[in-house]
DNA sequence: TTGCGGACGGTGACCAAGTCACACAAAACC
DNA sequence: GGTTTTGTGTGACTTGGTCACCGTCCGCAA
C-alpha cells in the first residue's frame, strides 16, 4: 500500500497543483483507509468526521425515502470525492444520503478539521472543493431531467452500456436494475424481454449478455 | 435603500457572527442591486460574476432540459444565497440552471475575487457557505423522491397549500403549475378538476381559490 | 440424493400519469 | 366588432407503476 501512500495525491487532477507545503499538511493530516465491498461509508442521519478521497473501488451513493425505496443518485469513483460528505461536514448538517462500498474500497481520509484548515489555506485546494460540488449538483440536474422527460427504455439501454464489462456482461439482476432507475422491477423484467425479442441481449439468471451494441446505442441516440 | 445597505448583513443567521473586519470587508466589497420581476438573473452556459444573497423578492431556478422543456428546482427566497451561482463562481464552470426573478428582487451582488477572500479569511464564512450548498443538496434530494414516489395529486396539494395567499388564492394558470411540478397541464387540469369535485376548491381563470384548507392538508398527510 | 426455502424472474389485471389531438370560451388587441 | 391569443376541458391512447401470484433455479442440509 506504500505506493499508495506515497503519491496518492497526483491521482486527482484539481490537487496536483498544489504546493509543497500544502501537500505535505494534507497528506500528514490524512490516512489512507481500506474496507471490504458491502460497507456502509457514511449513512443517513449521522454526522461526519472525514471527508473520502476515492483512490480505488467505486462507491453507491443513495438516498433512502420516506416511502422506504432507495433510489441512486449517483457513483463516486476513484479519483473522485464523496461531496456529500463534505456538505455535511462543513455545516454540521446530518447526511439524508447514504453510501456503500460497491467494491473494496481504498481512499484518503481527511479530517474535517485538516480539510477546514486546507479551505482556508489553499486556494488550489478550493477550488478542488467546489468544482466536485458543481459535478454532483450537476449529476443531480441530469438525474431530475431524466427521471421526468426519458423513457424507461433508453435509460435502461444507457445503463446497460454503461454498466456492461468489455465482454458485454451486466453482472445485476432485474431488482438491482430496479432500484438503479428508482423504477419497479417488473418495468424492467418487460423491457429486458422486450430487448431480448429484439436480439439485442440474451438473459441468464442474475446476468445479462449484450448481443452487440448497436441497437441499444441506437434507441439512445434516438431520444 | 439606505436602511437596507447599512445592515443588510444581520439578515442572513449565518452572517451575524461575523467580526467586524470582515463584515466591513463584505459590506464595501458587494453591492446592492434590484431587478425588475421577470428577469433572468443569470442562466445556462454563463459563467457567473457575482454570488447573489437574496435580500427581498424570490428566484425561481429551473433547470433547461434537453427535451426542451422547464423543471423547477428550487426558489430563493429573501435570506438566502443562490448556492448555484456559488458552485459555478468558484469552480469556474457554466452554469446548468437558469434563475428567473419572480417578483422584484433585491440582493447583495459579492463579487467573485471578494467571496474568495471571504472564504479563506472567515470560518463563519465558510460555514454560510456550505450550509447553504448543504441545505439546496437536500432540497434536491426531496425533490427526486418525490418526483420518484409521489403521486401527483398530493404532490399538487401540498404545492397549492404553499402558494396560497393568506386569503387563500393561488394566482397561476395550469400551464405554471404543471411546470412547477414538471408535469403536463392536461394532467393538472383533471386533479384540479377532482379537488373542485371534491369542493377543496373554485376555478377561476388564471387564479384557483381555496375553500379551505383542511381537505387538502389531509391528502398531503395521508401519505 | 432428495427435499426445502429463498432468491430470481415472468405474467395478467389494474391504475396512475403522460401524450396527442382536438374543441371551446374568455381575455386582449387591434 | 371581429380576430388573435391564452387558458381550460376532454377523449383516446400509451407508458409506467402496483398488486398478486406463480414457476424456476440454486444452495444447503437432512
Amino acid at each position: 500500500m506504500n505506493h499508495l501512500a506515497d503519491n496518492w495525491i497526483d491521482r486527482f487532477q484539481g490537487l496536483r497543483g498544489l504546493p509543497a507545503d500544502i501537500r505535505a499538511d494534507l497528506k500528514n493530516g490524512s490516512r489512507i483507509v481500506s474496507v471490504p465491498a458491502g460497507t456502509r461509508v457514511f449513512e443517513a442521519g449521522q454526522s461526519a468526521d472525514n471527508l473520502l478521497l476515492l483512490l480505488e473501488g467505486t462507491v453507491r451513493v443513495q438516498h433512502h425515502s420516506a416511502t422506504g425505496r432507495d433510489v441512486l443518485l449517483y457513483r463516486v469513483h476513484a479519483g473522485e470525492s464523496c461531496v456529500l460528505t463534505t456538505a455535511c461536514m462543513l455545516a454540521f448538517e446530518n447526511y439524508s444520503a447514504e453510501g456503500i462500498a460497491e467494491t473494496e474500497v481504498t481512499a484518503a481520509a481527511i479530517p474535517r478539521k485538516v480539510f477546514d484548515e486546507l479551505v482556508a489555506r489553499s486556494s488550489i485546494f478550493r477550488e478542488f472543493v467546489f468544482t466536485a460540488y458543481s459535478r454532483r449538483i450537476t449529476d443531480l440536474f441530469t438525474l431530475i431531467d431524466d427521471i421526468v422527460f426519458q423513457r424507461m427504455d433508453v435509460r435502461l439501454a444507457s445503463r446497460l452500456l454503461e454498466l456492461a464489462s468489455a465482454d458485454g456482461y451486466v453482472h445485476a439482476t432485474h431488482a438491482v436494475l430496479a432500484s438503479e432507475l428508482g423504477t419497479a422491477r417488473e418495468v424492467i423484467s418487460r423491457t429486458l424481454s422486450e430487448f431480448h425479442r429484439r436480439g439485442w441481449i440474451e438473459q441468464l439468471r442474475g446476468e445479462i449478455r449484450l448481443l452487440g451494441r448497436e441497437g441499444l446505442e441506437q434507441l439512445v441516440r434516438s431520444v
